[in-house]
DNA sequence: TAGTCAATTCGGGAAAAAGCGAAACAACGA
DNA sequence: TCGTTGTTTCGCTTTTTCCCGAATTGACTA
């Protein structure tokens, strides 16, 4: 049950990185597809993609493949562990997270991942506009 | 109170290494003097002084000079955060951190640290036995 | 079967972190 | 003032991490 030395500094090296960070913030509000992550936290697919690879490797998400979709939450037993619970915790308290939050609540909104289709490879900051 | 994502993530990074997380751990248990803290987990002496120059930018320890020696400890407001509180528990867990607290023991049974000349740039592995 | 779209993997250059001996600094004691 | 001794800083190499566009994979659909 307590992990080595090692897998705890895995551990807490994959969240001490600010988008993976703010990734396991966004993701304790509900589960979310990787596309969705993207454009909620302004980075490229691939950039998403990989935050959630290193969060996923160090056993702190799920996924679960729905069609062409890959849902991605926080895994339940996450509450166990009392410093990652803390950690959550205190990473919804930033004030970066809570934007992260006002976004992720517009983009659920709407029906299914309609989102996705504007991501592929360029930032957010310069995609086109919405869709029809 | 609430400290931004760059802070959160510096602090985090400050113990995703196994050498200061060990150090944490150690201090945990009560102040030392760098070159105890050098002796005690085995390490070069600059190796250890760099460990708790980041673990100070962190925040999560002092220092207290007395004459030659710098002793440092864990900052008391330390147990305030519950996440660092929750991490020192989590990490005084691992085997690692026993070993090394049963090291500490004896180098505390000893006076002052008569220790600490033992060290000076070569790893305790590779050093001369010990003084008069 | 071709085309679309979500997601992953790859490539590779830049930046940061690690690790540690050697030199520098600082506080004592003879 | 010298020589010790504890501590920090420097210099430098090696390793790791970051970042993101481009290519690839895999599932669905027309």
């Amino acid at each position: 049950m307590t992990p080595d030395l090692r897998t705890l500094v895995e551990r807490l090296k994959a969240v001490s990185h600010p988008l993976r960070l703010r990734t396991l913030a966004l993701l304790a509000s509900g589960e979310l597809c990787v596309c969705q992550v993207a454009e909620v936290l302004e980075v490229p697919l691939s950039s998403a993609s990989e935050a959630l690879r290193d969060l996923r490797r160090a056993g702190f998400v799920t996924e679960r493949r729905e069609g062409r979709w890959v849902y991605v939450s926080v895994v339940p037993e996450a509450g166990a562990s009392s410093l990652l619970k803390g950690l959550i915790e205190e990473a919804g308290r930033l004030p970066e997270a809570a934007e992260d939050l006002r976004r992720a609540r517009d983009i659920r909104a709407l029906e299914v991942p309609v989102v996705c289709s504007r991501v592929q490879g360029a930032s957010s900051r310069t995609r086109k506009p919405a869709l029809p």
